[in-house]
DNA sequence: CGCTCACTGTATAAACAGTGAGCGGTGCTTTATT
């Protein structure tokens, strides 16, 4: 389709140029050029690419080039502070704004004011925002060409309780007039991939994956019966490693203990935790970027936003909540393609504290309570502040209830933004449905720890295990992790793939007897793991499914 | 789910086993006071 005979307006010659004039990019991948020309004609996008890839070029150089404002949701301030700092400066370079609850009212009344003369091209606002019916309204007015979600993991792994807001963005993206869509992230499953399209309510979105190995980072993991012994060799390692790196540990509590015995063998460790004040979280942060910090040791708060090119190691001093969240933080170490280290230390009892992260849901009487609340208000209906006053619920949990109860169809929440009752459902009966959709969100959560927890455990090649979750096929041996030397030391000769195998393809949809519909997300040997829609994760045997032909049937070989 | 901590009961002196409550991670925003 590219041939080498493309004039200077073509699409792909305009997106080089802009991206050469406006940017300073003289080069741009082809994973790049295939997604920006995608936004460039309107169409719905999905791209997963690593960080440091050049990701926000995406829809900052079609950005320029359409015809009205590009509004980019993005979950962190600090974020959106270092995306409008990175942008270029200049007589033709497009301007940048962010709407947040820093601004006085007059600083608000001037983004705005930017935005609607097209002084700024780039809007970045938190999903919280999009819940406000004057940004709403104001957005309608200036008509955005183009709609990002940047980060949109979240959507699937905050949405459903920590930032509910992050599951109305598909009604704020239609009460501003529906413009094109386009999601970014770094990692993401397919059930992830297959949920970001499906909450944002993206049209048949053109798709640009880059692969997932990271080659130079050896895999290892360590199981640990005893509690002083895992601290011991963690301690350990940390100290014998090359420096920088970064210590996650499950608790703030355990952070700074870690920090502790770390500086007290003389290195320069500090510890990193959301409940820290912001000035010490700042300090922390711009020390390691600089160089000055041997460990941080921190929660899953320190992330978002580290783009440090020299990170040797990334050790995990408890089983993370799922192999997503793990990807994603083990990512942080060897950018600059020089050896690194990952290595999950793990105990049988850490899936305790997982489980219970992953099983906070609103319960019965707070969702009958709002759907009491919304019925009350059918002839004259309410938005969700007017629900949160009544109900004298937090506005989390509010949110968090009625997006529950839409997904049951209990209610609906109209184009100006307000609830009404759907279907004509009974609150006891909404309040039951919505419950269950909630459990499914449970048992989603708590089989993804299950996930992490097989890949601790697993004996064969950990880079299999971890690329075929996000949906990628690599024949083993990686020669780069503990389960690849194990495998060296017995047997120099790879396993056969099992017969069954090719009958059920990484990334297939399946439809199992009893479970129902689901994804082949990985294939270890003899078995293969699956994601059902209704019960979560299932590790599979073959052999079983080579005696039952109709136990699993494939329903469709590509997502 | 599992750990920690404070408290209780046992049983007649100093301590120890058992029990129940509380805690455990991510950030936005808004609002009332300095």
């Amino acid at each position: 389709m590219t041939g080498n005979h493309r004039t200077a307006d073509d699409p792909a010659g305009r997106l080089r140029r802009t991206a050469a004039e406006v940017f300073g990019w003289e080069r741009l991948t082809a994973e790049q050029l295939q997604a920006m020309e995608a936004v460039l004609d309107g169409r719905d996008t999905l791209v997963v690419m690593p960080t440091g890839s050049g990701k926000s070029a995406v829809y900052q150089v079609p950005g320029v080039l359409l015809d009205g404002p590009v509004v980019v949701v993005s979950p962190l301030l600090a974020l959106q502070r270092d995306q409008i700092a990175g942008l270029p400066e200049g007589e033709d370079a497009p301007g940048a704004v962010a709407v947040n609850s820093t601004l006085t009212a007059a600083g608000a009344e001037a983004a705005w004011e930017a935005v609607r003369s097209g002084a700024a091209r780039f809007l970045y606002l938190s999903p919280e925002q999009l819940a406000k019916d004057e940004v709403v309204d104001e957005l309608a007015a200036a008509a955005p060409a183009l709609f990002v979600v940047d980060e949109a993991q979240c959507v699937a792994s905050w949405g459903h309780d920590f930032r509910p807001d992050y599951l109305r963005l598909e009604q704020a993206v239609r009460r501003v007039g529906r413009p094109p869509l386009l999601a970014l992230t770094a990692t993401a499953a397919p059930p992830v991939r297959e949920e970001i399209v499906a909450r944002l309510g993206m049209d048949r979105p053109r798709l640009t994956v880059t692969s997932f190995d990271r080659p130079n980072i050896r895999l290892e993991a360590r199981r640990f019966l005893d509690e002083d012994d895992r601290r011991r060799a963690l301690v350990e390692r940390a100290a014998a490693e090359p420096k920088p790196g970064i210590v996650y540990a499950a608790t703030r509590k355990e952070t700074e203990e870690y920090a502790e015995q770390l500086a007290a063998l003389g290195l320069t460790a500090v510890a990193y935790h959301a409940g820290l004040p912001g000035a010490e979280r700042a300090r922390v942060h711009d020390a390691f970027l600089a160089g000055r910090t041997d460990v941080v040791v921190a929660t899953s708060a320190f992330g978002m936003g580290i783009d440090k090119e020299d990170v040797r190691f990334v050790l995990h001093a408890s089983l993370p909540g799922s192999l997503d969240a793990y990807y994603q933080e083990i990512g942080r170490c060897g950018r600059d393609g020089e050896p690194a280290l990952a290595v999950l230390h793990h105990r049988p009892e850490d899936t305790g504290m997982q489980y219970w992260f992953a099983g906070r849901t609103p319960g019965h009487d707070t969702l009958t309570e709002v759907a009491d609340a919304v019925r009350d208000h059918e002839d004259d209906p309410a938005d969700l502040d007017a629900l949160r006053r009544e109900t004298g619920l937090s506005r989390n949990r509010v949110t968090t209830a009625v997006n529950l109860l839409e997904e049951a169809r209990a209610v609906a929440t109209g184009a100006d933004g307000e609830v009404r009752p759907d279907q004509d459902t009974p609150p006891e009966a909404a309040a039951e449905r919505a419950e269950e959709a909630a459990e499914a969100h449970r048992v989603t959560d708590r089989t993804r720890v299950d996930m992490a927890r097989a890949y601790a455990e697993t004996t064969g090649c950990r880079r299999r295990f971890l690329l075929g979750y996000f949906g990628e096929e690599y024949e083993p041996p990686c020669g780069n992790c503990d389960g690849c030397d194990a495998r060296e030391d017995e047997d120099a000769s790879p396993r056969a793939e099992h017969p069954a195998a090719s009958a059920y393809p990484v990334g297939a949809r399946v439809r199992h007897r009893e479970w129902g519909e689901g994804m082949v997300l990985s294939e270890d040997g003899d078995r293969i793991t699956v994601q059902f829609e209704r019960v979560g994760y299932r590790t599979l045997s073959l052999d079983a499914l080579a005696e039952q032909d109709d136990l699993l049937t494939v329903v469709t070989e590509e997502p």
